[in-house]
DNA sequence: CCGCGGAGTGTTTTT
DNA sequence: CACTCCGCGG
């Protein structure tokens, strides 16, 4: 291939660039992912093995863009190694658990999973009793994984963002010691521990050059998003053979609250003082008129970014429109027409989405979506295997993985009738002296507990010993659950049916082990798996996604909804400057999706907690800079709203 | 010690 | 609205 004529200079400076390492500075839509698309092909060409690469990024969204691009010129691309950073550090630590003193089938507890265990170590340490308020268990859970992320002690965190407790961080700190032994001994390993233990290994001399056997040429996308624990894994990985590329931009770090740092860009070439810079300016997506929204955008923040976005398109394109609704009905009736008009227009629904701040703020679209029969696929927001019935089915099967697992049983005991935190503690203690699965399940079932367990105990028993499929086990259990969820909830029809279709995910799988990794690092969309293949252009859905799940990739048009004072930017946001800086890079996030037309809309009457309320337009709009790019509509019942303008201060 | 009912509260973003 | 927390009755 000739790389020189498909890429711009930039661009093919960064991938032809192989022997040193390669910082990638690059705009939206600039073509970063390109360039890791077409440095795969070039090192691939250079004889460079595809198993010899590996690709890493932070969300699992960007990941599957990346490596989908990587391998759609070459089929020889799809043996790349990659993924995020927790998939991969999941990987070799499934290989190598006995190096860090864990077994293989350790448990991942996913974020509530992690906020329940340290609940536990947090009563076992009498925090109850005290007479000093704690944070609740979630507040804790994320103080201390904060601290790890980032590499600063619990008292320094608890001093800039939690100064209410900060009375308490000595028994935080002793707590979060306390937590990591629970985990230990009970060989689980939360988000925050696959990075930590990756870094562990990677320390090792011995290891890292086992690593680098297999492992010549490093690339990490979205670097922006990286965090302290993850920067010194792409370090670690890659300084003994220097073959390394990031890609990054820092007017689009988005994840802060996890912990990223964009500093993590600005230290690379300290890390790597070899490396060699390239900047991408060139923007290949967006029309001029979508980009001067954006460059205003940018420059209005308070640190102002050097960046000036120019498109490559000739034609200029059409003016972002500002909507404005009189409620979240209307405003989605609009969407849904507008996507209609614009389909039968000939762009399809799969080049369209609707970007949001958080998933609360989409209700209405989804609704309406619904209404008009428009397919739509949703990501972010309450995930699907967060929600109640898919815990409690994912808890009989981990306990089949491991029959010790105490949180499980914790939470399967307290489905049964009489049996509340107390009894389960006992019951988890009885379990907690046996030796085997058979064992644990004949002392309980000599025990005096009633027969609502000893059924239970029988269909795990049943399971044990006729060795059944990953898929046969998952109905077995969901044919007991059922009589359970049928008390439990009122809708309980559709969580059975949801979790029937898991019953087709769990038959790609040769382990529950594997598949219960997954459900915590790379989850199944909701819905069955093959939704999206087999589907001609025009059935193909249109996407629901958070400004956050949307980071990386494009469509042709872009509704922007929510945009609400208080929503975007978020209420949660507005303390400290820094925190709406953030926010202010969300709002440029999402302007730069759009390649041809972008719609931002809001509604004034809003109804939060059962409480109606008057939405005022986000900040990030009413202001005149921004409001100069935009073509403004009032739509629906103007009668009601001839009182007021936009640019005029609302009455409160 | 469980579980119910009433009161109170707060509601983001991801692995 | 939906979820958690608290206090009381069984």
């Amino acid at each position: 291939m000739d790389f020189a004529k498909v890429l711009n200079q930039a661009q093919f400076q960064a991938v032809s660039t192989i022997d040193k390492p390669v910082l990638v500075i690059a705009g939206a839509g600039s073509g970063k992912t390109r360039v890791i698309e077409y440095k795969v092909l070039y090192l691939i060409e250079q004889g460079i093995n595809p198993e010899n690469i590996l690709l890493l990024t932070f969300t699992r969204r960007a990941a599957r863009e990346m490596l989908g691009r990587a391998c759609s010129h070459n089929p020889r691309c799809s043996q790349i190694e990659g993924g995020t950073f927790h998939s991969f550090a999941n990987k070799i630590l499934r290989k190598f658990a006995k190096n860090v003193g864990l077994a293989n089938n350790f448990i991942i507890l996913d974020q509530s999973d992690s906020s329940e265990a340290v609940g536990k170590c947090a009563i076992k340490l009498g925090f109850n009793d005290s007479k000093k308020k704690f944070p609740q268990k979630e507040t804790m859970a994320g103080i201390i994984s904060k601290s790890l992320n980032k590499g600063i002690s619990i008292q320094k965190i608890m001093q800039d963002e939690y100064e209410y407790f900060l009375e308490t961080w000595e028994e935080i700190k002793n707590l979060a010691q306390i937590y990591q032994k629970y985990k230990r001994e009970n060989n689980y390993v939360d988000y925050d521990d696959l990075l930590l233990y990756l870094r562990l290994l990677l320390q090792n001399l011995d290891f890292r050059n086992y690593l680098n056997q297999k492992y010549h040429y490093l690339m990490v996308d979205e670097f922006q998003d990286t965090n302290k624990l993850q920067g010194d894994i792409t370090y670690l990985l890659a300084k003994d053979h220097q073959k390394v590329m990031i890609v990054g931009d820092d007017a689009q770090s988005i994840y802060g609250f996890r912990g990223a740092n964009h500093d993590n860009i600005l230290s690379f070439p300290k890390q790597f003082p070899d490396c060699q810079i390239i900047k991408l300016e060139q923007n290949y997506r967006s029309t001029q008129k979508i980009l001067d929204l954006g460059n205003t955008a940018l420059s209005n923040m308070q640190k102002k970014f050097e960046k000036e976005l120019k498109s490559s398109s000739h034609d200029h394109g059409t003016k972002p429109k500002l909507l404005l609704f009189k409620n979240a009905q209307d405003e989605a009736e609009w969407i849904c027409q507008k996507i209609i008009q614009l389909k039968e227009e000939g762009v399809d629904y799969y080049k369209q989405a609707v970007l949001f701040r958080n998933a609360y703020i989409s209700i209405a679209v989804q609704a309406e979506l619904s209404k008009y029969n428009i397919p739509f696929q949703m990501f972010g927001g309450m995930k699907f295997y967060e929600t109640a019935h898919v815990k409690d089915l994912l808890s009989y099967l981990k306990i089949l993985v491991n029959f010790k697992d105490e949180l499980s049983w914790s939470r399967v005991l307290q489905l049964l009738p009489k049996i509340g935190p107390k009894s389960a503690d006992k019951i988890t203690d009885l379990i907690n002296q046996t030796a085997t699965l058979a064992e644990a399940l004949e002392i309980l079932q000599a025990s005096d507990y009633k027969f609502e367990l000893r059924k239970l105990i029988k269909v795990l028993q049943e399971i044990n010993d006729h060795d059944l499929s990953v898929g046969e086990t998952m109905q077995a259990m969901i044919a007991y659950y059922k009589n359970i969820i049928k008390t439990k909830f009122d809708d309980w029809q559709l969580r059975l049916s949801d979790l029937e279709s898991l019953v087709i995910v769990a038959e790609n799988y040769r382990s529950l082990s594997s598949l219960l990794a997954d459900f915590a690092l790379e989850p199944p969309q909701q819905g069955v798996a093959g939704f999206e293949d087999g589907k001609s252009d025009d059935q193909k859905p249109i996407t629901l996604s958070t400004i956050h799940s949307a980071k990386g990739l494009e469509w042709e048009v872009v509704f922007l909804i929510g945009m609400i004072e208080g929503v975007l930017p978020s209420k949660f946001s507005l303390k400290n400057s820094e925190q709406l800086e953030e926010e202010h890079r969300l709002f440029y996030v999402a302007i730069t999706r759009a390649k041809k037309y972008l719609f931002l809309t809001m509604h004034h009457v809003g109804r939060n907690a059962g409480i109606f309320q008057f939405n005022r337009l986000s900040r990030f709009v009413e202001n005149s800079s921004i409001l100069r790019k935009l073509e403004q509509e009032y739509i629906g019942q103007e009668n009601n709203f001839n009182d007021f303008d936009v640019m005029q201060d609302l009455p409160f």
